[in-house]
DNA sequence: CGGTCTCTTGACGGAGTTCAAAGCTAGTGG
DNA sequence: CCACTAGCTTTGAACTCCGTCAAGAGACCG
């Protein structure tokens, strides 16, 4: 049971949890199981856990003020989801994560957050690392934005999460690359064209 | 003597440092100094230090295929910089880091980073930290990229750092927000146009 | 003062948006 | 199991924000 998550683990701290330690952990999250569409977070509201995605999809959002959505994150199975500053700070989320499919989650609170950094200091660093990593490839999301057209930022999408191209419909792929469901198909088409 | 840093630490965990812990810490950084244009990183090179900024004023960027260079983060006093990913995988950096003014940092090697976090878990705890604030707002600087016009991703800029403003030239504000420095120009002139 | 770097301004062009409408697909209920 | 609907994708035409090219004005430094 929950051999992803031991796995996620210890792959990102590069070393193996004894059985008590992970046993230990485990006891501090709780499995959560949601519907195609359900909300696990509403921007608004404070955002009280982290989530590890044990089976199905989903993304979280930040709506703007025309009511438009603009996808911020997407997590399959082995991620690692939440509104961090919300869940940290204890604030108003300002994004809002929404199930694609029918998920089953493992659900950190705060209070057993603190708890499993106190018990075990490597899971202070566990979490740096993972938040490093997110750190990183959103940075260099955030360049790529600012530096190349949409077509090449696509492009290099979908060969680096070819399972998302697979999984997650065309339209929060454009919002995610930051563009509209139009552009990104007429890209498409472009592309079939060339070939 | 480097009572910035401290401040900076105590601040980030919320808890006072004792002198000792305090002192054992600063022993495994390196006090530096770098002219105006000096390079503390260069893309392609691999780095070697996460820098705290004591005096002075530095930015990171990213050089496209085409040369030309994009700002991904400004740094003044108080203000931490490094290539993380670089930093902790020992791969080549793609980001340069170029003072703008003379600097004087705080330098901590990848040895003694391990080091400090060995020999106390709370430093595990301030990068998780660090870095945690550094995801959030470089996210949030993505998504409103991606749904935010350049006029007004500029005044919330300058709301927000009116320091950056100050000293930063011109020419980099506009590459940090995803525009050439002609667009900001005319962004500046329609806006004091308007008042 | 001369040269280089930065900022401004103008005219034009292009990547991506907007608006609108028509296919397509998948899920739902009769 | 099929029909219907709602949501997703595609396509076209006009438009817009920002980029590109070019040139000049201003600022800073040796």
């Amino acid at each position: 049971m929950a051999a992803s998550l031991r796995k996620n683990i210890e792959k990102t701290i590069n070393k193996t949890l004894s059985d008590a330690a992970f046993e230990e952990f485990l006891k501090l999250m709780s499995e959560k199981s949601f519907e195609k569409k359900d909300l696990l977070i509403e921007e608004g509201s404070v955002c009280n856990y982290i989530y590890f995605i044990e089976q199905g999809a989903c993304y979280s959002y930040l709506t703007d003020q025309r009511g438009e959505k603009h996808a911020v994150q997407f997590a399959l199975e082995g991620y690692w989801i939440s509104d961090l500053y919300s869940f940290f700070s204890k604030a108003k989320a300002i994004y809002t994560i929404e199930t694609l499919e029918p998920l089953k989650v493992l659900a950190i609170s705060r209070e057993n957050f603190q708890k499993a950094c106190d018990n075990n200091s490597c899971f202070d660093r566990f979490f740096r690392i993972l938040i490093q990593n997110a750190y990183v490839s959103v940075q260099y999301r955030l360049v790529k934005t600012n530096s190349e057209e949409a077509e090449k930022r696509y492009f290099e999408f979908s060969k680096l999460h070819p399972d998302f191209v697979q999984r997650i419909p065309q339209y929060l792929i454009a919002s995610y690359l930051g563009i509209k469901p139009q552009s990104l198909s007429r890209i498409r088409k472009e592309s079939a064209r060339k070939k």
